[in-house]
This record gives C-alpha cells, structure tokens and sequence, in this order.
DNA sequence: TAGTGGTCTAGACCACTTT
DNA sequence: AAGTGGTCTAGACCACTAC
C-alpha cells in the first residue's frame, strides 16, 4: 500500500444490523476500535475522509462522524481540519472504567475475594453527610471491607451508603462486589467524583494490607451518583500500592 | 417556583453570537455551565426538554443537544429517556484537565517555582523508547526538575523529550511550564495516557520534598501525543501527598 | 484550488416513562 | 396517550491545510 494511501477496511462492516437495538454509530465504532487495537489498521495510519466512509457504509456523514469521535474520546484517533483522521501512535491502553475493584479484578482473570470487616448503621459524620447529601448525624450504612486476589490483600474499603440499603445483607457483600449488589437493586450509577492521593498506612491498614505498618497506600475517595443525579455512595479506599494504580487517558477538547 | 417546574433562564441566552469564531453549542453550554456553578439553577433542578429549549433560542435541536451533552460529559447533568434532564445533586468540583502541574498551580494563585536539576542528553532506556516510539539507545533530552509553591516543595519532575527539542534552555524551564514552553514551539497536546500510583520517596526525593526520605510519595507516570499522534512527552513525576492529589469526574456511557 | 474536518439545520422515527 | 431523550438522515456552509 503506497505511504499516502488511506485505510478503511470495508469488509469488517458488511454486516451492519439496522433493525437490532445497537446504534448504527456504535457498531461502526466498536469494529473500528477491533481493528485499531488488533493491528489491522496499524498506529499512525490514516482513515478515509468521513464522506467517502458514510457512502461506502451508505451511512450519512453524521452517523460516521459520531462513531469516529467515540474514539477520539477514548484516545485512539487524532483528527485535524483540513488533514484528516489518524490513528494515535503508541500502544493503546484501556482506560479507567466507572467499575468497582471488584469487576477490575475479575475483568484480570484474578479471583477476587472479600472479607466483610465492618457492616452496621452509623451517624454520619460532617464529611460523610456532605458527600451524601444528608443530614449530620444521621443514620448511614457503613462498611468496612478487605479486598484480596488470589489470596493476596489489595485493598481496604470503606463504604457509606443511604439508610435505605440497611437491608443488604453481609453475605451478599462477600460473594459479589459493591457495585453489583446495588445494579441487582435497580441503581443505576451514572457520575462519580473520585480523589486520588497518597499517605501512610493507618491503624490496622498495615496488617490488613500485609506490608509495613507505616509504609505508602495509594488511597481514593468517592462520591458516586445514580441517574437520577443523587448520591448513593460516599468512600474512602486505600490500596497496597503494588498491587493496584490507577489508569487514565486524557483528551484535550 | 412550583416543585414540578421546569428551569431555563432565557435572559442568559440573549446575547448569541451566530457570526463570531464561537460556536453556538459552546456558547449554549458555557452559560449553562456557570448557570449551574453559581446555583442559579439548583442541584437537582430538572431542565426544560430540548425541543423547547430549541425553539426558545431559535436554534435546532442538535446543537441544543450537543451542548447539554457537553456537561453530560463533564458529570454536571444526567439525562433519562421518556424523564427529562436534571442537575446533578451535590457540590460539583472540576475535573482534572489535561493541563500541567505548573498551570494547575498558577490558577489555584499560588506562585509556582521550578529548580532544573538535570537537563542534558541521555540514551533512551528501554521504557523511554516504548513511550516515546524511539530506539533504545536514541539520544533523547532528559529534564529533571523540583517544583514548588510559595516555595514549599511539591513535586520531583522527571521528562523524557525527542532529540528535536534538545535546543529548549534551561533558563526556559525555570521560567514557565514545560508545556508552555512546547505550546509554544507549536506543539498541541492532544491525548495523554496516566498511571497514577504511590511508593516510598527513593534516593534524595525526600530532601528535595523536604519529607521523611522513606515516607510515602504520589507517582504519575504519562506519555503525551501531539495532534499528529505522535508522542512527545514522557514522564515519571513523585508528588509530595499532602501537597497535591488527582480529581476526576467519571461519566458512565 | 481541492480536500479535509467543524458546525448547523429541519425534519423523521423510535424507545422509554409516566399519567 | 402524552412527553421525553436516543438515533438517523441529507443536505448546507464554513475554516483550515496543502498543493
């Protein structure tokens, strides 16, 4: 293929389905996205102009255009006026999701288990009422879990929900993650505001972790919002910071 | 107000530019934004539906939704199918832009300082080479600098730049960001990839911190690419913890 | 001058939620 | 049944880049 040539390989999108519940954008960007990550279109190629794709696809242009730019938010494609669309150089990575460590663990062919430290109503404290948008004092679901993989303990988490998940009960804590048992309930989660910092190990963190007791954990606070733009939980991790960090891509707007 | 009322201050959209370089979603999205930061519409609050936004402002239906997208994305409204658009509860914070740390630091108003204490050629190393997309071995500019703020230490600065830039000086570094100083060379920082994590402070860190020499240090590890795709940034920064930390706002799609 | 992406329009139909 | 956001179309004009 002659160096000024553009790529578009036609043939993975023969079989678009525009009767099925799937966005026609979205089956476009997610063959795309396949292709760019496996290779078939390699780093720093060139697509086709989103006119020529729209007709090829027989598609209109604002369709091709939205699948393009599901990329380059997600960091894979480059896009210049007057130049055209490329493909970023460098390995491309996957970026942090709006997933609970649990399924992060699963999703890393690990076996993620947790032990429930602390399960009780508590009052809630200045910080904790601010991130639930409750009143100081009132009562809230804390809980208090060790999270480990294969054995080997990642994390401490401690949780503040809503008094109306008093009845999730501790064994469902500890055969599925946070997050699932609340989707199971109908929550949808949406946005989350999250912290990452660093500093010692606190209290029984050290045992629980199973490193120094004053050594560094990397630690994240969260407030999470459902659909309805309300926050349900409120959190406050630390992770052992060699077995967990976190991943990011950013694009400029 | 009635509870069930819907919120849109038309006044704060009178003054539309249809001929300036601004486009019309972002001037929608801009005024809609501040409305929202400043509480004259209120957390919580469910806006108008898009149609009739549109035709209040005499604009189509797609640039409405493009600019309410706009802080969909950024996590301050959440939208329903068949409910509406609402104001997401709770203080919202800003998010982590792609911008440097030197910036970051000018706009919270704090004087920003920078010591160079290392700026010369080096043979990349085998992790410079992947970020960068070099031969190991290729000479690449390698800068090391201290940040502080109002003259506390913050940050241990490691930058890893291609040999092309080996003609930026050291007077240049000690007096801007790093970025601008490419901003200005042409340079337009595009997409980035992060790692954030947390160790022990190695080496001299912990004098250049002014912390204990084992206590715990922030860590940020970034490769940056251009408009073109091309990366051109890699670096390995350590943070004093409790003189910065990382907030994002995650937005489920 | 030709080609590219960026913006904008004025509709259409659909899926979902509430009444 | 009525109202909402989600998707899609088929154009149009513009700004920017390269030749």
């Amino acid at each position: 293929m002659a160096a000024d040539e553009t790529y578009f390989p036609e043939d993975l999108f023969a079989d678009l389905d525009r009767t099925g519940p799937v966005p026609l954008y979205y089956q476009v960007s997610s063959r795309l996205e396949s292709a760019i990550r496996s290779g078939a279109i390699p780093a720093g190629a060139r697509l086709e102009n989103e006119i020529a794709i729209a007709q090829r696809l027989g598609l209109s242009r604002p369709t091709i255009r939205r699948a393009i730019q599901e990329l380059v938010d997600k960091g894979l494609l480059v896009r210049r006026r007057g130049i055209g669309t490329q493909v970023v150089q460098g390995q491309v990575t996957r970026q942090v999701e709006l997933t609970s460590l649990y399924e992060d663990l699963q999703n890393s062919a690990h076996t993620p288990g947790t032990r429930v430290l602390a399960h009780r109503l508590v009052p809630a404290t200045e910080d904790v009422a601010r991130g639930l948008g409750v009143a100081v004092g009132a009562e809230v679901v804390y809980i208090r879990r060790q999270r480990s993989t294969d054995g080997i303990p990642v994390a401490v988490l401690e949780n503040y929900l809503p008094r109306e998940f008093a009845d999730i009960t501790t064994e469902q804590l500890e055969t599925r993650g946070l997050y699932q048992v609340l989707r199971a309930r109908g929550v949808t989660i949406r946005v989350a505001q999250q912290k990452i910092g660093a500093r010692r190990a606190h209290g029984d963190e050290g045992d629980l972790l199973d490193i120094d007791g004053a050594g560094p954990v990397l630690t994240m606070e969260r407030i999470a919002f459902d659909n309805t733009g309300r926050a349900f939980e409120y959190g406050h991790h630390c992770y052992r910071p060699d077995m967990y960090s976190f991943e990011t891509t950013l694009v400029a707007k």
